[in-house]
DNA sequence: CGGAATCCCCCTGGATACTG
DNA sequence: CAGTATCCAGGGGGATTCCG
């Protein structure tokens, strides 16, 4: 061990690593909440009615999806279209940029699926290791 | 345009989405915390003792830190090895599963670094209309 | 130095009811 | 049918303290 410091990412690397990180958590902090995902996945399919996506996404209380389709408004990843008829009605759909954020959603989908059964294994393994 | 029903997705990719929705929310739930990214994404660079770890990522509370790094820990995300000296020390690391967690994060990260821009775009376009 | 337990505050998010 | 406002309980998470 002669070498003064023990770095194993190049000083560029770390910048990269820290402003991805910070990206990271912004985008996690939009999408990281219970239901986000969920309303995407869902409209990921087309456009659909308020009272429809309720339906869609079981435990959904009416306030938290209007709070999370205000979000996602907000940040342009859903369009939302009302028509002034009677009774009214507003439809929600993605935008591009919603539609290309399921990209990424999918990769991880996939390493989620792929990975399910090694970490509930080593769930199991750590709560019976605490436990015994 | 004779088609019967308009569906936008076979039932099979219906299955599927509802599939991969139900995997994502769980990564999510895993890595959609304030901090399990952050550190992640600092262990990913290598082995980190733990105040190491803390001193690296701005406002982790030592409480934080330790139950984000058990709550790693108990998934097989991250390692944890004790040397029983005197100071006591702990290493903690990425596992094999841990680190694959990395590549589809990165994608994400890429996602969220090139969409930066339209969101906070869109969203202050959003704040806008709504203020005035 | 690393971890666990206690205390406590704040904020998320659910239920309900009312407006248009 | 869509959205907002109010109320309120539960828990996430920070500061602190004590143990090994």
């Amino acid at each position: 061990m002669t070498k003064p410091k023990l770095r194993l990412v190049t000083p560029d690397q770390a910048q990269e690593g820290a402003a991805n990180c910070k990206a990271l958590g912004q985008v996690l902090d939009r999408i990281g909440d219970k239901w986000t995902i969920m309303v995407v996945g869902v409209l990921s399919h087309g456009p659909m009615r308020f009272n429809a996506l309720q339906r869609e996404i079981p435990g959904l209380s009416h306030r938290m999806l209007t709070m999370t389709l205000r979000g996602l408004e907000r940040d342009g990843l859903v369009k939302r279209t009302a028509f002034a008829t009677i009774p009214p009605r507003v439809d929600y759909e993605l935008t591009a940029v919603g539609h290309s954020l399921t990209e990424p959603l999918y990769a991880l989908a996939i390493w989620a699926r792929g990975q399910q059964a090694n970490i509930e294994a080593a769930r199991a393994a750590f709560d019976a290791s605490s436990t015994d």
